[in-house]
DNA sequence: TAAGATGTACGATAAAATAGTATAAATGAG
DNA sequence: CTCATTTATACTATTTTATCGTACATCTTA
């Protein structure tokens, strides 16, 4: 299993985040909320496309019997695959960070 | 400035660890320590190369006067700039990562 | 002085990220 | 009912990142 990228992260926290609401407009929001920058409307797709091509997430049509809006939908949830990738992602995060102090302001070298 | 991406960060890491000892090879050493994968002798380079592009590193030459070997080498380190980037991508770790449980095995969504 | 070790550079390609635009269904005002 | 707006996804193109493989140059040492 290869690393996640920054990017693969941020989304599939935002699906965690989401749970059953997670589709692509909402996803886009709370991706936006969680870094504090914008994205465009297209932009998300390409990362959903790969982040299922890589199954880390699958993909399921919305019910059209529930709602009418949702039949547009594409629902998106995290794989077990998806959770072990974060899990790792995590971890190497914490070996990284692990003994460097905090760079705020006048920051030193070694 | 730009989110830094995983890479980024594992190399800043590396070439903060060496201190002053911050050159190719021992950089690529570093980042196969910190991240427990293979990478070839030519992948660095590159890598810095958009690292001092960027300028979150600066090169020097070596010192022959000091060290034969050393006129070989190339020092990088890290500049404000740098300092402040990886900073703010703790801190965006810090936000991501915020309420999410560990995924450690048989994990579960929200 | 030739072999091996220590270094960096370069060229090619694949993968990831982002922008911009197109399209299509549902909704709501008149 | 029908046309404008909102909600939603899809597609194409380009740039930036990441990685591979190899080449090349210098230093060390037997």
């Amino acid at each position: 299993m290869k690393k996640l990228t920054i990017n693969e992260q941020i989304f599939l926290i935002a699906i965690w985040h989401l749970g059953d609401e997670a589709y692509g407009l909402k996803i886009r929001e709370r991706v936006m909320e969680l870094t504090g920058s914008q994205i465009l409307f297209g932009t998300i797709y390409n990362t959903l496309e790969y982040l299922v091509k890589k199954n880390y997430i699958q993909a399921r049509k919305g019910n059209p019997e529930l709602e009418k809006q949702d039949s547009k939908r594409v629902y998106y949830r995290i794989t077990e695959e998806g959770f072990a990738a974060l899990q790792k992602a995590r971890d190497l995060q914490k070996t990284l960070w692990k003994g460097v102090p905090n760079f705020a302001l006048g920051e030193e070298k070694k």
